[in-house]
DNA sequence: CCACACCTCTATAACGTTATAGAGGTGGTG
DNA sequence: CACCACCTCTATAACGTTATAGAGGTGTGG
């Protein structure tokens, strides 16, 4: 193994204690010692054994971050910047694939496998409140873009709702009338899929359209492939509708492949709008409307809040925040109107 | 804290050690007292302190899988498979970013901040042999995906030149004359970059054609902006390429944006190849034609090599793989010929 | 009946770190 | 000069685990 304390401690001629105590400044230590003891870390290269630091301390600087669908950009991008937050606050982000997958999730909440992380930061989609609320583990725990609220935990999301009623406000304002949404859920699980359906639904009574099941299209997943195979399905019907919300960007992608490969024009025919604004629909062809949320407020804040109750603020009540969005217009909703 | 191996003990009537042995079959227990101890754990829920463990084993069990981009669909969906081979075995995998930028990867290297990891499994892209060469830490690693050949470690990538080739090969087939490449690099860095210049001069120079050296475009880094920039670029030149070969498949994307917005039409004016064989180009319009390298393979070997030598086999010698790749044909690059 | 092997189990010393209690020296104050 | 406060440093006991050496009991063969 590498260089440890002691082996510092015999070249300095000081105790282990002191050398302790220059590498983590916790007591005074004179400067000549101070200075002979930082010599013989330079000299030896010593750098500390963080598991051993850990064990003493109770804590491991490690945190996860336990995602749905890894190879989904969204939470590639918000992955990217909890990483940085994590690093900033000294802490080290491990990734964690549940693949969608209940069983998967199950284990992640009960901890039983991981007790190496401090804290966990988590988009559940296929577990609700009461799984949440029967967690056994007990490290912190953030969660994030679902629909699990009244929880005892930190909850960071959009507002689902709002979300997706700002989305259909704006295919109506350019004069949509027959919106198809791309997305639903079969099981009564993935929540934030059912918050998206509620504000489309309310979107068009508040817009005086007439809500028909038949447009509303169920997905086993939320991928490009799915998107495709629902908006085909969509098409099939006799009278296809002229916009589509997808439950997020790469469903609305998947759609507008099909819709070209069946000929359909986007958006002269049929107009496309997602939510996350991932970077690929920056690119594609037409450019895809999106709703995009905050993610680096989503990401930063989901690490902070977990890192502040790792450190202690227990006392503090759990928080539910609302990260702000914003519609953003490109091609595949036309250019013209609201 | 949590239920320890002394709570266990306690709870059974045995001795700490005897627990250990149980849990881990190290040494034969008696039937009557392996029921009764595990007994206990059921009742008690333990789990072994991994970092206690690590820290007597002398390993921690982390895995470090560093990658330039992370949201990078290539990388998201190697990382991804990666994770998977690395929970197989027994293993936890920690992303880390270095962002593209030579610090973050010479301090990789140097691995002072990480006594953490057992190994790591890592995608350098600024820095080249010498770097690699005056490593300091002592803990296995792999290199995965550039061309930093003849150094201490086991290296798994595709064979850049041949990959490159097959793809000029494809384009010549389909009649192309004037052939870009989008991504070579100004410094002496990435080095596939060069590699993959190198297999797109061989191969014209194969297919007859002449080298001209205002149609290799130079980007800074390997994203969508980047090959839509080029592309911009390439056709402001009086007499525009008949066909282009990204570096990889998101600069192929940027490629074909700008192709899009300028007003040419993919396939029939400009063909469009890439490297990755990442998801969006089934799904881009046109869809992309690609050299799909073998990722799955690519991501359980580099595990399973580093996991080998973390786990002692110590004398084998360093491992230079060469995965397969495949020509996956789409729309970009047209449907007839070749 | 003793010697020996065998099987199960236990006591204990690490691994490298940090926190606690206290030891030793110096200088100032009454 | 005695006393105390103070500053620096040290000895040591944890943290939870595993590996080593060996203790205790049972059975077997001479």
């Amino acid at each position: 193994m590498g260089v440890s304390l002691k082996d510092i401690a015999e070249r300095a001629g000081v105790s282990l204690a002191t050398v302790s105590n220059v590498v983590n400044g916790y007591r005074p230590v004179g400067e000549r010692t101070r200075q002979r003891v930082q010599q013989a870390i330079d000299e030896l290269g010593y750098s500390p054994n963080l598991g051993a630091r850990h064990l003493r301390r109770g804590r491991t600087g490690l945190i996860a971050l336990a995602i749905p669908e890894l190879n989904n950009p969204y939470f590639a991008e918000l992955a990217e910047i909890a990483i940085r937050e994590a690093v900033g606050l000294g802490y080290t982000l491990v990734m964690e694939n549940t693949a969608a997958d209940r069983e998967a999730e199950l284990a992640l909440l009960d901890g039983s496998q991981r007790r190496i992380i401090d804290g966990l930061i988590f988009s559940p989609v296929r577990i609700g409140r009461d799984e949440v609320l029967a967690r056994t583990a007990d490290s912190p725990l953030v969660l994030i873009g679902e629909g699990v609220y009244d929880v005892p935990h930190d909850h960071i999301a959009i507002d689902n709702v709002a979300a997706s009623h700002a989305a259909i406000q704006h295919l109506v304002a350019t004069g949509r009338r027959r919106i198809a949404f791309i997305g639903a859920t079969p099981g009564g699980d993935r929540q934030s899929a059912h918050l998206r359906v509620r504000g489309y639904r309310e979107a068009l009574a508040a817009a005086g359209l007439p809500y028909r099941p038949r447009l509303v299209a169920r997905t086993d997943a939320f991928g490009r492939l799915d998107g495709r195979r629902a908006m085909r399905d969509l098409l099939a019907l006799g009278d296809p509708p002229d916009a589509v919300f997808g439950y997020n960007d790469l469903v609305a992608i998947g759609a507008l492949r099909a819709l070209t490969e069946a000929g359909h024009r986007v958006p002269d025919d049929v107009a496309v709008i997602g939510i996350d604004n991932i970077e690929e629909g920056r690119f594609s062809s037409p450019t895809l409307t999106t709703i995009a949320p905050d993610k680096e407020a989503i990401g930063r804040l989901a690490v902070r809040r977990l890192v502040a109750r790792i450190e202690g603020a227990e006392v503090a009540a759990p928080l539910t925040v609302q990260t702000p969005f914003r519609l953003i217009r490109r091609e595949s909703t036309g250019t013209t109107g609201g």
